[in-house]
DNA sequence: GTGGGTGCAAATACTTTGCAACCGA
DNA sequence: TCGGTTGCAAAGTATTTGCACCCAC
C-alpha cells in the first residue's frame, strides 16, 4: 500500500458524505463536489470513494442500480424504498445480535453483516 | 402485465437454479443452459431472470460484482466469502426476528429484508 | 392468426484505467 | 525531487433493448 497523501478533493468528498444520511451515488457526489472543484472528474470521485472505502472511512452499499456511499461507519442497517429508491438508516438496538444468530448457524468466519430492509417509506406511503 | 406464455428456455433456467445452492451469475447460467439450447443468447437469459424475479419464483441478489440468482425463495440469509467470492446460504432459526427488530425502530413499511454476512468461508480458512 | 418469446447485435449504465501534467511532503 | 493524485478520455464490465423472426396458445 503506497503512502497516503492529502488531497483537497478527497477531503471534500468525505466532508460531504459525513454531512448526509441519505447515501448518495457517485454521480450525486460528483455534482456536489463540482461546486467547490469545477474541474474535478468523475474518475477522481470514483478513485477516492474506492480509497476511502478501503481505508474504512466510508461504507459502500451495493444495491439495485448504482452503488451508494455512507460516511457513517458505526454498524447499522439500511432501508431501501422500492418506490422512490431512497436509502435510509435504521439503527437497531442490538446490531451485534444479528451476527451472533448467524455464527451459531454457520461454520465459516463471520466478520460482519449488512442488512437491507425493503418496503415503502413513510413519505411514499401517504 | 402481458399474458405469460410457456418457454422451454425459461423452464431450463429455473430448473438449473432450483438444483443449485451456490447462486450462479447470469453468465454461469448462460453457459449451462447453452448445453441444452446451444443457440440461446445471453439477452434471453437476462430477460428470463428478470421475469422470474418479478414473478417471485427466484431471488436476485445484488453483490459486489455481477448479480447472483437463487432458485430457493424461502426467507434465508447469505454468506459472501471475501476471498473466493462464493455466496452460500445461511438458514437462521428465526429469520422473521430480523424484521421484527427493525419494525420497532423504523416508521416505514418493511416488507422484507436481505442479510448478507461477509467473512472467510471454511474452505478458504484452511 | 396473435402476441409473447427468441437470437442477434447495438446500445446503455456504471465503473475502472492509462497517461501526462500537477501538487503535497 | 519523488511519488501520490488529478483530469481527461478511452476502455471495460454487466445489463438492457430494438427488431425481425419464431413458436405457444
Amino acid at each position: 500500500m503506497p503512502a497516503l497523501k492529502y488531497s483537497r478533493q478527497r477531503e471534500s468528498i468525505k466532508r460531504f458524505l459525513m454531512s448526509r444520511f441519505d447515501h448518495p451515488t457517485a454521480d450525486t457526489i460528483y455534482l456536489h463536489v463540482r461546486q467547490e472543484f469545477p474541474n474535478i472528474s468523475l474518475g477522481t470521485v470514483y478513485r477516492n470513494l474506492a480509497l476511502l472505502t478501503e481505508l474504512g472511512e466510508i461504507i459502500k452499499i451495493t444495491t439495485d442500480g448504482p452503488d451508494r456511499f455512507d460516511g457513517h461507519t458505526e454498524p447499522h442497517s439500511h432501508f431501501f424504498c422500492r418506490k422512490c429508491h431512497s436509502l435510509l438508516d435504521i439503527h437497531l438496538e442490538d446490531e451485534a445480535a444479528i451476527d451472533r444468530q448467524a455464527q451459531e448457524a454457520f461454520p465459516g468466519i463471520i466478520e460482519g453483516h449488512s442488512v437491507q430492509y425493503f418496503g415503502i417509506c413513510s413519505k411514499c406511503a401517504k
